[in-house]
DNA sequence: TGCTTTTTGTCACCTGGGTGACACATAAAA
DNA sequence: TTTTATGTGTCACCCAGGTGACAAAAAGCA
């Protein structure tokens, strides 16, 4: 039998959520938010799905997970009682980065985030939302890398790294992508955590590949290609 | 010779920086941001010191990099021209994650934390700030955790790992801190990516040397001990 | 209380990637 | 140019950690 917790200020100060608000905006902030009881393994939501909604956890244990290039789940962290997640929903037009599933039973308060924003701030969403993709959007971004780096071998992380940088410092180029840096192997290998030797070899293996190729010290990369190493889905179109 | 570059509104555009504000609000904010040159190598801050500005990156590359357990410098990640970084600086109290320095020579602008708030947002820095913290602060963690990773052997990734935990769902104990969730070496296994065996072999150790000891199913870590494996500065008092 | 399932502990064996060493190529400096 | 320094390519060797297999111990369950 399952008892529904009774979620007043009193619960969220006790959990230590939203410890900057004051009384009257957490009472506003409770009265938007839908409780729900999610039986251990269920899934919340998954991710590559749009992100609609902020969720604080109130009892129990959330699962942060991602697919990893070889199909298996690799944990990125446990959500304690109190924690706010699913985040990336004050971003705009960002997609869950992860899986999330209750780890054990659980029961999880559920916002919309234009509520969460303009009750506990006193600012429009949009403007919020887009500060937040301008300061921290890039970091969320890195934190996706490394937490795919977890269970990649390291051509794979290389590749990774080479899509952020051709992200960052590509332009296009009759044949491909053309990274408008001098790095040496040497900068790769600390990029990745790997030896300078082991990159050479694999630096030399992709350009074999055709994934990549050199003009003098520039690289210049098939992005597409790499996705493919990287074992990300490549995106159509 | 070095060429000071224009730092306009029309430069700022080209740059794709705070894509999100109107012309008034950038040019309210390059009038408070101080242009500074930095010749490459040069150290712009350093991890752990309390963070004061937020930077725009100009031109040039920047880099961030951490110091890992064996005193190695590990690179976490190139910015890009137009990129902000320094970001921490947007949380109350919060410290530099990483050392920032020129990868090529650079030009950066820096901004107080307070005015780039206050002129873009139209909301009081220690709302926004608390609002920051409370939402991508754990994020920030997660982040930093993995950096770290990134140069650790599994002993330490698992000591960092149990850290974690600690804080999250620890309570104190007589013993030491107790973790109130029932953790399987499999699921440990998932958290750090690395194999079930591995990990019980590891775990064994750290248990003969007395940095945790298990009470049927829960453990009870030492925290101090545990940073001490995890190679991080064990906070003396 | 026994029976079943899940975890833990420990093997032996394999492999990806680290290390050191050194020749060769390329770039910068003189 | 030549000289010097900095990158690149390729060895041979070693080790941390992955894999599979299986027995012992706990935890659930009837």
């Amino acid at each position: 039998m399952v008892r529904t917790p009774i979620l007043n200020v009193a619960t969220v100060r006790r959990l230590k959520a939203f410890a900057w608000a004051t009384d009257r905006q957490v009472e506003r902030l409770l009265s938007h938010m839908r409780l729900q009881y999610v039986e251990k393994r269920t899934v919340l939501f998954n991710e590559g799905v749009p992100s609609d909604s902020l969720y604080l956890l109130v009892s129990g244990v959330a699962k942060l997970s991602l697919r990893s290039p070889d199909d298996e789940r690799v944990m990125v962290s446990l959500v304690a009682p109190g924690e706010l997640f699913g985040i990336t929903s004050l971003m705009p037009g960002m997609h869950r980065a992860f899986r999330s599933e209750a780890f054990s039973d659980c029961w999880v308060g559920a916002v919309r985030p234009e509520v969460f924003v303009t009750t506990l701030l006193d600012c429009p969403f949009a403007e919020f939302s887009a500060m937040m993709e301008g300061t921290v959007g890039r970091w969320f971004a890195l934190l996706y890398r490394y937490t795919r780096f977890q269970s990649s071998s390291l051509r794979q992380k290389l590749a990774l790294a080479l899509l952020e940088l051709a992200q960052k410092f590509g332009v296009r180029d009759a044949r491909g992508t053309l990274l408008i840096l001098k790095l040496t192997h040497e900068d790769l290998a600390d990029l990745v955590g790997a030896s300078r030797q082991k990159v050479t070899e694999h630096m030399k293996e992709l350009e074999r590949q055709q994934v990549l190729l050199r003009d003098r010290r520039r690289l210049i990369v098939h992005p597409d290609r790499l996705r493919e190493t990287a074992g990300l889905p490549v995106e159509g179109k």
